[in-house]
DNA sequence: GTCGTTGCAAAGATTTTGCATTACC
DNA sequence: GGTAATGCAAAATCTTTGCAACGAC
């Protein structure tokens, strides 16, 4: 089997095509065939987070996940029916109203929760 | 040593006596002297964000934290240095606007994070 | 006595680390 | 050969679950 492929280089392929932000299983999974190892996928990915290759994000209920910190700003909605996370386009105004007088603000998070389409869909035919 | 208290109730003083979200930790650490188990600690919050009385919060790099679900709707400000979690008051305009077609929106979230107020002190002091 | 609650410990799930081995140059 | 990366497995961390024992009524 081959070894010591650019497993980084990989990785950011990957999260670059992603539909959304992936957990470190699905990045093993995605590259089962090259025989990466789950350690070496987090090695690079905690690499990755210090050099600004990658972004965290952490989602009720599930395990952290990873994107390309090169796509553009943009948050999520996370199903509560189905548990998958979808990017969401746009941003708010007026967040910096929110920051307290001395807080010096870096990033923001929003994270919408609720039903995706398919599952209202789904819903609607289920009552 | 004395058992059976109404772990439920003790639970739910000490989340709305905090200042901001507490981990399951923190709040066995609060009801150390009623010798409650961690196990009971997350029974009860799982039963109460079953029932509404509790919210979880995730936020990066830490083990959930939950809130009491009665305090008015808040965010979050995550201080990247000293790793505390503080609650922000106001909301922000325009959430609906990011909602995908179809979707249907239940909650949002949003997590502030740089530093807070004495870590800009701190650092200011040490540059 | 019955039923629900509890603590403990074991099991799960996720993430990190130690270490010998392997690949690259 | 020397250096850095890798896989495996163990450890660490956080959370859930099984179960026997206990308390409330």
């Amino acid at each position: 089997m081959r070894r010591h492929a650019d497993y980084r280089q990989l990785i950011r392929d990957v999260l670059r095509d992603a539909a959304g932000p992936l957990t470190a299983d699905d990045l093993r999974t995605a590259l089962v065939e090259t025989g990466i190892g789950i350690a070496t996928v987090y090695r690079h990915l905690k690499a990755g987070l210090h050099d600004g290759d990658f972004v965290s994000v952490e989602l009720p209920d599930g395990p952290l996940r990873f994107e390309s910190a090169s796509r553009p700003h943009h948050h999520y909605f996370a199903c509560t029916r189905c548990e998958k996370v979808f990017d969401v386009e746009g941003d708010l105004d007026g967040i910096e109203r929110l920051v307290p007088t001395g807080f010096e603000l870096n990033d923001h998070e929003v994270i919408l929760s609720g039903l995706c389409r398919d599952c209202v869909s789904s819903y609607e035919r289920e009552c």
